[in-house]
DNA sequence: TTGCAACCGGTACCCGGGTACAGGCTTACC
DNA sequence: GGTAAGCCTGTACCCGGGTACCGGTTGCAA
């Protein structure tokens, strides 16, 4: 046996087939070695790349942020590996504790709006007494990017 | 002065234009009065109404969820009205914390992975051993929609 | 009355992360 | 050597939330 077939890496890593290929596109997967027929073997080893990316995607990175990362790590190997995937897990901390910061802010307006009792969206969104959900975050506050 | 143009109303509350006509498609907005010549002429409240829709925005609600929910207000109008608003509003405070705690979680996994120095990300993925964030998460847990 | 900005409807495109389908080849097993 | 499953490439489509472009009117002021 010299290699996985696409279906059993997919099934190992619980993902679809296509995404293999999805994948490579993307510049996440290296193009694996194929058979005489065309037909991909990948490496034992991609089955971890997949849970790796899986698991960075859960952490919140995107796929283009997740292929620079496997990127450096391969180019800059391991003599002064480090630096980038430090700097930017750090980095993707500080977002995951911002968007954490946020989503609390709404939770507690979403509170505020349950003890309040307020009837009507149209009508709350307007008057300025209320404690409203709705209107809450009427001026400003547009920066978030609650993905 | 008989009502507002889009491009008034537009800026009056951050959005484009082009959104107006969009929300109308979508059913958030109600299809204004209009000119002779066919232009929109929107009621002052329409501003609020918009505003009113991206808070609810900011507070994770879809459009979908928002279109629906000004439906249920205009329809089952004062009377009665309330019920569906705040069954909504405790089902969508429960979602935002459901999303804290997993967003908590995913936070304790970085910082976890910061303190424990580790390099490259595919062997990490793959070491049983270390408290790594990107396979910390690997069997299971593929639950979240980290919006 | 002329000129230009704003508007109209319709359609196409963007983002991110995939999934589905069509039509043809390969592989594996009996 | 037959036949079915699995794979190949390429392309199109899905979701949500808009944005952009097009060619053709309208509105309004000088």
């Amino acid at each position: 046996m010299s290699g996985l077939r696409s279906s059993q890496v997919a099934a190992a890593a619980g993902v679809n087939p296509q995404t293999l290929r999805y994948y490579e596109r993307r510049g996440l997967l290296a193009a694996p070695r194929r058979t005489l027929g065309g037909h991909r073997l990948y490496p034992a080893e991609t089955v971890a790349v997949l849970r790796m990316i899986k698991g960075a995607q859960r952490l919140g990175f995107t796929l283009d942020e997740v292929a620079d990362l496997l990127d450096t790590a391969r180019h800059q190997g391991r003599r002064r590996a480090d630096a980038g995937l430090r700097t930017r897990t750090r980095a993707k901390l500080a977002d995951v504790e911002a968007r954490i910061a946020d989503l609390r802010e709404i939770a507690g307006t979403l509170r505020a709006a349950l003890d309040a009792g307020c009837d009507d969206l149209v009508t709350c969104a307007d008057s300025p007494g209320c404690p409203i959900p709705f209107a809450g975050l009427r001026e400003g506050t547009p920066h978030v990017d609650p993905r």
